[in-house]
DNA sequence: CTTGGAATGTCAACAACACTGACATAAACT
DNA sequence: AGTTTATGTCAGTGTTGTTGACATTCCAAG
């Protein structure tokens, strides 16, 4: 071995970042982050007989109001009856309103209520407020690498609609 | 503003990577990175028809074998009851076997049979295989950033347990 | 205009995985 | 002897996911 460079140089010649034990350690590190990254938003939801599956349907009608039940399913990646069921408790919650597409009239629009808009905002800033202390601790150099990696972690159709997200 | 120092230089002054924009895309890449993340192993465990549960069981007993099971309740983070379902298939298939501790009795100590190596083989070597995908286009620098963002997103006794499992 | 297919919604059944609460047993500690 | 600890088990419940079947509405092609 004539050139053994050890260590995390920025090289990119060493492949030691790697390892099956750094793998392993990733693949930890994200379980135990992830658990993180919702605990903030269950325990609201709880309280609320909400689910982890109510959260992500009003964060992504928030984040793109109007948009199809159908887009929302390739977004979530379930069955149209998985979603259907928790979208019918945020409409009779009045937390969503669905509205009949005026070119297509077989689709249905999703919109938050100011009540669905207040709850999105609650568990928003709970994981906002986790994500801006770990982003803080980590620095933007380190915000950077992680979100290279996630990326690179997705399906490709994840991968298209996380773009599509960001445009 | 003197100095409008735009873009994510590494200088750590700008604090434009703590904006909500940026936080949210964080958010979003998080989920949909933990879906690819779960993905390879979800479809070869639907075809055993086990669960995540059992893969993280599985995982964390072949990290520490000889583990008990109160150990392993706190690295879950899960009760008893969810847990023991899930022991006592893995068990009952031959995957895992519970011994008595010698200096505690009250005490089980899990270990991975052949049978369950193999099985924990199959699911590591295809999360790795995507790990080792993303680390690489990634580049190691990346991946620094992504361990310590996600280090910095655990719950304090989680990332205690992170720590362990490393020593 | 009729027919086929797409988008949506609904009903029913089921499985995985989490929870709480209650209770049992054995072993260890005080 | 009494209490605590570690574990296991039974029963019930809730969320979230799945399939399968079927109805409705509408667009579009023949």
């Amino acid at each position: 071995m004539p050139e053994g460079r050890t260590g995390q140089g920025y090289g990119g010649e060493s492949l030691l970042f790697l390892t099956d034990e750094q793998l392993r350690q990733g693949i930890e590190a994200m379980f135990f982050a992830y658990r993180g990254f919702t605990a903030d938003p269950d325990r609201i939801l709880a309280e609320l007989s909400y689910g982890r599956a109510h959260h992500r349907a009003v964060h992504f009608i928030n984040r793109s109001p109007g948009t199809t039940v159908n887009n929302l399913l390739s977004i979530l990646g379930v069955t149209k009856q998985s979603l259907n069921r928790v979208l019918r408790t945020l409409i009779g919650d009045g937390l969503v309103i669905s509205k009949v597409g005026e070119l297509d009239k077989r689709e249905r629009h999703l919109y938050l209520t100011d009540q669905g808009a207040a709850l999105e905002a609650t568990l928003s800033d709970a994981q906002r407020a986790r994500m801006r202390a770990a982003y803080k601790d980590a620095g933007p150099e380190a915000v950077q690498g992680f979100k290279k990696v996630l990326e690179a972690m997705m399906d490709a159709d994840m991968r298209r609609a996380y773009a599509k997200l960001r445009d």
